[in-house]
DNA sequence: AAATATGTTGCACGCGTGTGCAAAAGTCGT
DNA sequence: ACGACTTTTGCACACGCGTGCAACATATTT
């Protein structure tokens, strides 16, 4: 970059010099609504537009209170899901008119620093993506800072003062868990992520209790530490490395698709078995990779694009309480069971 | 959400008079490297912390024109390598201090409204990652607005006022083609991604150059319309589904991992063949899912940690002329070649 | 103890815009 | 052409903090 010609920043007082008019009409010109009469707004507008004015936000933000800006945070980046989302999030937002705050959560104790970091910027929402973010850490939060709306995206919280925008997990998990029924499947193994300590019945939790309720038989489940396929991988091998084949479970329910897609590798490449045929594995969220034909994962898809424009109705409402939304999303059933 | 407790913002003025010092001191306080006393600044901090204070980026920015906010354009969410870059930017950036504005750019011609609508905010830079920038686009919008920086982050650019950081594509190619000449490989063919107007050597020609400087042979190729392993797998196997198999490559050289991943999948899914006995492929990036036991996938890293950190130093100088760089990554070889 | 160096604190002014209201200009019917 | 509307425009004040300098306080030297 070499330098610039030198141009003091225009602002609207230029434009509104160079127009004839006042500042605040100029103003008027940029803003949607504004009563302004379409002559003098087309009149602005292209002198402003010869001028380069481009409208200060953070000024406007600071003068209005309102800031146009939502954190988004944000603690794992190994999951595939994560940038479908962001795609949704901020496609949803931008065409809105809401920016978007990206906050890395660097471990799980920096979810209150990051937090208080955004609201340096006067972020006018704060959105919690991911599941690190237990609802300790959540209260703990809330209380010290004045975060204005804290919304937890595909997610279940029970705290108070959130807004939880999610799938039904309860419902989702017994369409999975009816189905992998009705197709007979008899030894079910649940692979779970990372534990939270969330106050909800998790998903294995509402699985294990159908199967138990249908058959009377218990459900036998492992927790890998992230959602991560490797992880996954490493998990599924080491849990059955040396299990005879008659105590092998016939389908392997995880908790989502990062998990599946690596119990799959694991089933295949390191038990040398095939799916679904010795062991079917079922995911969870839909991911782009799952319809690889190497995998082929039957899964349960979120309604992400109705669940993002649903959260932007958030941000736009002012009166918040009850706006907890659970969204029901569609079995995708290809071949991996 | 129910309403908030009334709390009139606190501002420094409030902290100010609570601890009994002027409100410079109490910002003083926030302030890294400013002068001013232990003492007086631990007994401000701690009033601040019990009143909750805060201070206002946007206010702070307003008064110094520095927002230490950066824009992140990204265009394409489809490949699973845009999630690496993103973790790592936001990583270097928020540890040096620097805050990430994601802007989804909804399509090509959206890029430059979605760098002007990110210049409202008054970002000190905008980063590019992604690669449906063409040239075109980029000198149009240079000229337009007063972009402070712009930062071409993972491929090149030979645009003026423009810093690129990205991997040495020619450097890298020439490894990976003399890694295939060396494994014995005969006829290999390129799989490209779309085509950009840029105006250096593409991956695809450094490659055919080299084959063909060295064997004499050209070297066949497509191109898939997105880095996107669906499109990927659908081209490869339209391309090849009557080719004799005496008519087949050795090798698919890839322009990335997500286009290498569908290729395997086309090769072994509808092809019917083998990876890599009948048909070897070579990715470029290193996604974490090429590891996974199902692709094995060889291919090229690219230093991207190093290269977060350095676009960091490029946002914190001050004369960013021939800040150009470009960085050697390492041959990553595993099974699928 | 005075003189000098060093560290610490206070302040006038400016950054660019929104809010709510009042004044001015335009519209319409008769 | 007059009154009663409606639309459009202008404005005082506020938003919260940084800059650069001057004043003040404390530490160091002779």
């Amino acid at each position: 970059m070499t330098t610039q010609p030198k141009t003091a920043n225009i602002t609207a007082d230029d434009v509104a010099i160079a127009a004839g008019v006042s500042r605040w009409t100029v103003n008027r010109a940029f803003k949607k609504d504004a009563s302004i009469s379409p002559k003098t707004r087309d009149k602005v507008m292209k002198i402003a537009e010869e001028m380069g004015y481009i409208p200060d936000l953070r000024a406007a933000s600071l003068a209005s209170d309102r800031s146009n800006l939502v954190a988004l945070l944000v603690d794992d980046f190994s999951n595939p899901h994560k940038l479908v989302m962001l795609e949704r999030l901020t496609t949803a937002m931008r065409s809105r008119g809401w920016d978007t705050l990206l906050v890395n959560t660097l471990d799980a104790n920096d979810t209150a620093p990051a937090l208080m970091h955004a609201s340096r910027r006067r972020v006018d929402a704060s959105i919690l993506i991911g599941l690190q973010f237990d609802d300790d850490v959540l209260e703990t939060v809330q209380k010290a800072h004045n975060i204005k709306k804290l919304i937890i995206f595909a997610r279940r919280s029970e705290q108070e003062n959130t807004i939880s925008i999610c799938v039904d997990d309860r419902q989702a998990t017994l369409e999975i868990a009816n189905y992998v029924a009705d197709k007979g499947y008899k030894k079910p193994f649940y692979v779970a992520g990372p534990r939270t300590t969330s106050a909800h019945l998790s998903r294995k939790e509402t699985f294990a209790e159908y199967w138990s309720n249908t058959f009377g038989t218990d459900v036998q489940s492992l927790a890998v530490g992230a959602y991560d396929s490797i992880l996954a991988t490493n998990a599924v091998q080491t849990r059955f490395a040396n299990v005879p084949s008659d105590g092998l479970p016939d389908i392997l329910v995880c908790e989502n698709d990062a998990i599946a897609m690596g119990a799959i590798d694991a089933v295949r490449h390191h038990l040398g078995l095939r799916v679904p045929e010795d062991i079917a594995v079922f995911g969870f969220d839909d991911v782009p990779q799952g319809a690889s034909p190497n995998y082929r994962l039957s899964t349960y898809r979120q309604p992400m694009t109705d669940m993002a424009n649903y959260l932007v109705d958030v941000l736009e409402s002012n009166d918040t309480t009850n706006m907890d939304r659970q969204f029901i999303g569609t079995l995708i059933i290809r071949e991996s069971a």
